[in-house]
DNA sequence: GTAATCCGTGTAATCGATTCCACGGACTCA
DNA sequence: TGAGTCCGTGGAATCGATTACACGGATTAC
């Protein structure tokens, strides 16, 4: 492949004109400027990106550590995050932590030695030692969806407290009033705050949460069938189960038609998150829906911000309630598709 | 960040030992080694792999060019490719092409001047002049689901023509005999062969194919609601429709629940591509499913191979038919989930 | 005892870009 | 006319690694 030099040596002028030319330098004659551009068009040179970042010291790369892409939430992310990037003159590199801290920290190191500009994270725990230490290095992050309490990071979530006080709302006013919860892990803070969130509503109906409502998932399809069969096994069963993301609500499905019930007749559904599917379901879920494109979005220019220079801001968004058929009859109060 | 020179200095010896401890070269005495290593610890450092990259000429690093990252196929695809990379000490930078040859060539040439070691492409078109380049210029490729004919290059992929065959067998013996398809864009591989093998299987039951039951899809839901439509608008309606990807699908049971009729009591429909939520839709979907995890593993082993300088193989691997009940009462036939 | 071999190590070239500095020529201004 | 500016250009240092080559000392072989 060709290199600068023998553009240069096309050219007849020196690879730093050549640069200067590549870089639309202002001090470079017009002739000059011809003949490299000549000489680039001839050989079909191409700058090799690896040999400018080593001596610019950046890369134009920002790197995005997902807990898990086969989740159409986080697929959803990753696609805005990779469309604002390019907006914004950056590549994206992936990686798909699967729900692992284990593998969350190989891709945090991998990133790290690709010396990515900047680091999208939602974590899948607590805070390893490894992200922990990059943060205090300085390397520019921003964390997305989910965070580490008492790290100095910019953080663009969702807040679902409104959005979970609407549906409890709509649960109680078609009569529902044993609800339960499959909860995300407790070490994320979505795990923890959507349980929160769901307590706090069911108080304001006077409603409790017992321990044996509250099942243990870790955001995947297998963990929401698990606890879902836990519930239907308890002397009385909850009236409404409420995921706390789309797959466990996938697998909640699961475990209740395997027994033979219906939704929402037997039993009333709804999810945390919002995707195209649920319009397709039998029923039709009502669920939380994130403004994912836009949290997409707004976390890249935020990190952008942190790299080039300029202050980054955290930016919480307002989730809003979906209504449709899985928690029984459609109450009049926010329609939305069939 | 710390560099060789520095942990040299901390280890009391030339950086060319220390690179010889990082690279576990033989001839290094056992004080050495350790002392270096002990200075790796104490300063943290981690090679920078931009550096050791425009020395060695290799990245380690695989480009994938996908046609559509919100389509779960291709998710699953990525998934699997990342993985299988990961296990051969390969990372995976993906660029979304979402169907457009223009943004297609946009990733194609970033992971170029990235120097990717290789590329893992399902073209969204016939081959732009880069593309061709870059295979002329020797750059290691391979090609996976959809492929350029006459490109030489191996291709990686699933064949359908069985499964389709029974299909057309399954719907045929359900009475079904006015059959529609929904194809993909002329411009892949998939969007031909598809119709193609839906065309031969029909001709083995005498049954036509004629013009109006073909409809122009992009694999996207939109076009395939399109489609359908115009299906819907026909004197004589089809009695099944056959999307060639699950997307269109999607499009196709919005379009027929518009019309307020039913699957699969007013019209039969199958999809290409069988997705984990096909078993919640309404009614649960019929499908061709291929192997996709295999898929991408054997893509990525096929591309290793070509880098490191063995000699890759195309591969075939057959798809199958899912039937649930999407066509109807199902047959004895082949039985899956519910 | 001398020559050949081997081993561990360091020096320095190299990969392909960017950029500081110096230089020569043209121009401006007093 | 001579000093000072400005402009376009090239030489060379630099980024952080790898690796060919050289070198000195120890070991081995005859």
């Amino acid at each position: 492949m060709a290199s600068i030099k023998d553009v240069a040596a096309e050219a007849g002028v020196s690879v730093a004109t050549v640069s200067r030319v590549l870089n639309d330098h202002p001090s470079v004659s017009p002739e000059a400027r011809a003949r490299v551009l000549a000489a680039v068009e001839t050989l079909g040179y191409r700058p090799n990106a690896v040999a400018r970042s080593l001596r610019t010291d950046q890369t134009r790369t920002l790197g995005l550590v997902i807990s898990d892409v086969m989740n159409p939430y986080f697929t959803e992310l990753a696609r805005a995050v990779e469309e604002e990037a390019r907006a914004l003159g950056y590549s994206v590199i992936f990686g798909n932590a699967d729900e692992r801290p284990d593998l969350q920290d190989h891709h945090v190191r991998t990133l790290l030695d690709r010396r990515i500009d900047g680091l999208l994270v939602s974590p899948t725990d607590g805070g390893s030692p490894l992200m922990l230490d990059a943060v205090r290095a300085g390397t520019p992050m921003v964390f997305v969806d989910r965070w580490i309490p008492g790290v100095d990071v910019p953080v663009v979530r969702a807040d679902g407290r409104r959005a979970i006080r609407d549906l409890v709302s709509h649960l109680h006013g078609l009569g529902h009033s044993r609800l339960a919860i499959i909860a995300g892990p407790a070490a994320t803070t979505t795990g923890r705050e959507r349980v929160e969130a769901f307590r706090d509503a069911l108080r304001a109906y006077d409603l409790r949460l017992p321990e044996d409502h509250i099942g243990q998932g870790d955001f995947q399809a297998e963990s929401g069938r698990r606890a879902t069969e836990r519930f239907l096994d308890l002397p009385e069963p909850p009236e409404a189960v409420f995921a706390a993301d789309n797959l466990m609500a996938l697998g909640a499905l699961d475990a209740i038609r395997a027994r033979g019930m219906r939704v929402p007749d037997d039993i009333a559904l709804a999810a945390f998150d919002d995707i195209p599917w649920f319009t397709h379901t039998d029923p039709p879920i009502t669920a939380v829906a994130q403004p994912t494109g836009e949290l997409g979005r707004a976390a890249v220019r935020a990190l952008v911000d942190r790299i080039e220079g300029r202050a980054p801001r955290s930016v919480t968004l307002p989730a809003r309630l979906v209504v449709r058929r899985s928690c029984g009859e459609p109450s009049p109060v926010r329609r939305s598709e069939p």
